[in-house]
DNA sequence: ATACATAATTATGAATACAATATTAGATAA
DNA sequence: TTATCTAATATTGTATTCATAATTATGTAT
């Protein structure tokens, strides 16, 4: 019957996050196990199962005896994730800077240019996507399997926010200039 | 009748963690729900829970529909996380340049002088006492939140190994050296 | 009318029961 | 004796049931 071998829950998981990404389920909002349950058409158990996982990737926020929340992120908690992928990133880049491939340069590069013909296009939709991408993939050059768990769980916690980072028209143009210096010095 | 107003399965978690650290249940053991809820005197429903919590901290690795096991370590993971971690507590400690008090920094002081002094001792076991609430205080001085839950998971999991990070004799002088630079700097 | 106490309801936490899959043991054939 | 197929067993995954705590609603008294 179950055609991935995966355990319910994940895919429960998935299709949650999913829907907290999408606002369906706003931050701060109630996370009521019964009806959530019934709407994936499973059981409480393995509902309560995947909500603990989005717990502890923080995007849901457990209340003893009084329930889940989708995560509220002040704007502290953004600076202080921030400053942290700051510093993972950095230490990434130094690694692909030892690490890289030509090929692996080589797609760095495609990316960053199809970046800046997104920018140019003022494609944002476009912009954000590859961006996703760029980061990815200076992650899975640098092959620090831990840290990328780490990175993974903190970007969640960041798309909480309808407009994550590079929201703002501003920081578009400087994610642009920290790409070309990070390829100028590979 | 629970006095604690915590969830049972926190409770067993820590308790399960405590085994897992103290080598009662190795690196690469198979962790047996039944028996586990058993000798706890749970059902299986939280034993579980507590299981994915451990899980989701590294400690724990699942299989599916296999089980779930404690995580073995690989010395390439050992080397992963010193690495992520260096660099979080390098950031730690620019932050507590910044931010800390003369108190904090008499304590962080007061902290170092007893390390050395357990050094001069040749007392491991109380250099390793002081050493964690030093590393600790620094984080706690820094004041940021999700770093602090990062680094305390990736903490979490060098404890697998039963001579961690400072076991090695080398390491413990080149510690203390460590130490008496980040002061120098503060 | 409002505040407080108590009863009814609802939701979470835990235990038990059931289903499905993986492992192991045993039997049979080469 | 060994390999393979089949049956028995054990274990994970899911559903259901039960217990307990929290919230809401209702009623009474001031």
């Amino acid at each position: 019957m179950n055609l991935s071998n995966r355990p319910l829950y994940h895919d429960v998981a998935e299709r949650l996050r999913a829907q907290i990404f999408a606002h369906t389920l706003p931050p701060g909002s109630w996370l009521d196990e019964q009806s959530l349950a019934v709407t994936f058409g499973i059981s409480r158990t393995p509902m309560r199962e995947a909500i603990k996982v989005l717990a502890s990737e923080g995007l849901v926020t457990m209340k003893p005896r009084r329930g889940a929340y989708v995560t509220e992120v002040e704007r502290g908690d953004l600076e202080q994730i921030f400053a942290v992928l700051a510093q993972l990133e950095g230490f990434a880049v130094k690694e692909v800077a030892i690490k890289a491939s030509e090929t692996q340069l080589n797609q760095l590069d495609d990316l960053h240019l199809k970046l800046e013909k997104a920018a140019a296009d003022r494609d944002v939709e476009q912009f954000f996507e590859i961006n996703v991408r760029f980061h990815e993939l200076i992650m899975e050059i640098a092959g620090n399997r831990w840290m990328n768990g780490v990175v993974g769980d903190l970007r969640k916690v960041l798309k909480l926010q309808r407009r994550d980072s590079l929201g703002r028209s501003g920081r578009l143009q400087s994610a642009l200039n920290e790409h070309r210096n990070i390829l100028k010095a590979l």
